[in-house]
RNA sequence: CGGAGUAUAGCGCAGCCUGGUAGCGCACCUGCUUCGGGAGCAGGGGGUCGAGUGUUCGAAUCACUCUACUCCGACCA
C-alpha cells in the first residue's frame, strides 16, 4: 500500500481524553476514532489488525473443531424470557422496541439464540460434540465504559457454544477451548495465563478467566511465576484425542483473580519468590454450566437407549475488539506501538527518504514491488515528507520492519533494515534485502507455532 | 448510579474573573527551497465559542436549564 494513497490519519499530540496508552497509541496512530461514549469506528489501520486477529482466533477455533457460523446483533425479549434472563440481565441489556411494538434487545451474548438453534435441529446424541461460534458485536450498556475499546459498549466478540451428552464429555470440549485459546494468545504474541474465575451471570462451575498482566489492568490477579513460561501446545496436538494431561499442567499452579483469591492458599501453594501479585486484563473467558440453558430452553437429545437427555453445554469468549489493546499495553514504547508481526497491520514499510528524486524514487518503487510479489504485507511511505516525520510515523504505528532507502544507501546500493522492537540496524545489498526481510518475517507470523 | 470536572477551527490550548463582535501552536491549501529523526521562507483558507432561555445598547465572557464527553468509586468480554 502506498502511503500517498491511504487513509491513515495520525496525530502528533495525545487527544485529552485517553488515559491509558494503548488508547492514546490507537487515536495516535489512527486506528480509531470514538463516535459515542464506548463506541468506535475502526479507521483502515485499526480494521487491518481487527482482521488478523480475527483470522487467528477463526484458526484456532476451526483447529479445536469448532464450527463458525453468524446470529444476528437484534434479538427478541420472548427468547431471554425463556432462560429468565430477559429480567435477571438488568440494565447493561440495551432494550429496543420496533415499529410493531416488538420488544427485542441488541444482543449482549448468545446462550439462549445458539440453544434455541440447537433445539430445532439436533435430536440425537449421534450429532454430539457440537461446537458453535461467531464473531459478532455485542452491545453491554456499560454504566462506566472507558481505556478506548478495551471496555467499549459496542465490542466484537468471538463466543463459541459447546453441547455435549454429559458433564465428563462438556468437560472434555472446555478443554479443547482452553487449549485452542493458549494457543490463540499465543499467536497474537501475548502470555495470556488462564485463572480460576467466578462464573457471574452466566452460571455454572467451572471456568477460567485468561489474563494478560499488565499495568492498566482492571482486576487485580495472583499467580505463580512460572505460568508465565509454560509451553504452548503445538500445531500437532491431537484436539481429537485427550487434552487432560495439557489443562492439568496449565491449572496445576496457583493462578486466580481477586474474586476468587483465597489469600491463604495462595500463600501456602506459592513460594514466596514465586509470587505474582499484578493487575491483568481479562482477554477471555470460558465456561462450563451444565443445563442452565438447555433445562428451561429444552435443549434435548436422544441418548442411545432411547431416553430423552438435557445436553451440557459451556461457553467460549474471546473479546476481539479487547485484545488488540491488551496486545499494545504489552508491546510498546516510548516511540509507539510495536506490533507482533502476527497482528502487525503491515508487516513492514518503505521509506523513501528523498521523494522527488528519480534514483531514490525508482529504487524504493522497485523494491516495495519486490516485496509485494514475494507476498510480504508491505506499506511504503512515498509522501514528499522530511526524514523525521517518515521514522516517526513508521514508529508509531509500529511496522515491525523499516527498510530505508536514502542517499546513503544509494551510493553503495544497499538498504537498510531497522527492526523496529530492538532498533537493531542491518545494511544489506538490495538483492539480498528481500530474501533477509523473508527469512525475519515468516517465521514470526506464527501461523504455524 | 453517587462524587468531581470539561465543552472556543481537525488536534492541543489561551481568552471568561473585570461584557465591546475571537486568538496561538500543530494540522490543512499555494509557491519556492529543503530532505538520515516530526524542515525553512512567503502567502492563504477554516470557528453561528456544545444547545436553549434570560439579563444587557451589546454575551465566548454574567444567570438559569438542558445535552455530550472525561475522570474517581460500585459492575463487566
Amino acid at each position: 500500500m502506498r502511503l500517498s494513497q491511504y487513509f491513515l490519519p495520525l496525530l502528533k499530540e495525545t487527544p485529552k481524553e485517553a488515559e491509558i496508552v494503548s488508547h492514546q497509541l490507537m487515536l495516535r496512530a489512527g486506528m480509531i476514532k470514538q463516535q459515542a461514549a464506548g463506541s468506535y469506528s475502526w479507521l483502515p489501520l485499526g480494521f487491518k489488525v481487527l482482521e488478523k486477529v480475527k483470522r487467528i482466533v477463526e484458526e484456532e477455533q476451526n483447529r479445536a473443531g469448532a464450527l463458525e457460523l453468524l446470529m444476528p446483533t437484534l434479538q427478541s425479549a420472548d427468547l431471554w424470557r425463556e432462560s429468565g434472563r430477559y429480567d435477571a440481565y438488568g440494565k447493561e441489556m440495551l432494550r429496543i422496541e420496533d415499529r410493531h411494538e416488538r420488544e427485542m434487545l441488541f444482543g449482549p451474548t448468545n446462550e439462549e439464540m445458539i440453544t434455541d438453534i440447537f433445539r430445532t435441529y439436533v435430536k440425537s446424541y449421534k450429532d454430539l460434540p457440537l461446537n458453535l461460534y461467531h464473531i459478532q458485536w455485542k452491545f453491554r450498556d456499560e454504566v462506566r465504559p472507558r481505556f478506548g475499546t478495551m471496555r467499549s459498549r459496542e465490542f466484537l466478540m468471538k463466543d463459541a457454544y459447546s453441547f455435549d451428552l454429559d458433564r465428563e464429555r462438556a468437560v472434555e470440549a472446555y478443554n479443547r477451548m482452553f487449549v485452542a485459546y493458549l494457543r490463540t494468545y499465543h499467536r497474537m504474541g501475548l502470555v495470556a495465563i488462564p485463572m480460576r474465575a467466578e462464573t457471574g451471570p452466566i452460571g455454572g462451575d467451572l471456568s477460567h478467566e485468561f489474563i494478560v498482566l499488565a499495568d492498566t489492568g482492571e482486576s487485580a490477579v495472583f499467580c505463580h511465576a512460572d505460568m508465565l513460561k509454560k509451553p504452548i501446545p503445538g500445531v500437532d496436538t491431537d484436539f481429537r484425542g485427550d487434552l487432560t494431561p495439557i489443562v492439568k499442567d496449565w491449572t496445576s499452579l496457583y493462578a486466580a483473580t481477586e474474586d476468587m483469591v483465597d489469600m491463604a492458599e495462595y500463600e501456602a501453594a506459592v513460594p514466596p519468590e514465586k509470587r505474582i501479585s499484578a493487575r491483568g486484563i481479562e482477554v477471555g473467558q470460558t465456561f462450563y454450566f451444565g443445563t442452565k440453558y438447555s433445562e428451561p430452553m429444552k435443549a434435548t437429545v436422544t441418548g442411545p437407549d432411547g431416553k430423552e437427555v438435557t445436553v451440557h453445554m459451556g461457553s467460549y469468549g474471546v473479546g476481539v475488539t479487547r485484545v488488540i489493546p491488551a496486545i499494545i499495553e504489552a508491546n510498546h514504547d516510548d516511540a509507539g506501538i510495536v506490533w507482533p508481526v502476527s497482528v502487525a497491520p503491515f508487516e513492514a514499510v518503505v521509506i523513501n527518504l528523498k521523494v522527488g528524486d528519480l534514483e531514490s524514487d525508482a529504487a524504493a518503487d522497485d523494491f516495495y514491488l519486490a516485496l509485494r510479489s514475494m507476498g510480504i504485507d508491505a506499506l511504503y511511505d512515498d509522501r514528499d515528507q522530511p526524514a523525521g516525520a517518515k521514522f516517526a510515523a513508521a514508529d508509531l504505528i509500529g511496522v515491525p520492519y523499516q527498510l530505508i532507502v536514502g542517499p546513503r544507501g544509494l551510493k553503495t546500493g544497499e538498504v537498510e533494515i531497522k527492526h523496529r522492537r530492538t532498533g537493531e540496524r542491518e545494511t544489506l545489498p538490495l538483492g539480498s534485502a528481500i530474501e533477509r526481510l523473508k527469512s525475519l518475517i515468516e517465521p514470526e507470523r506464527r501461523d504455524k507455532v
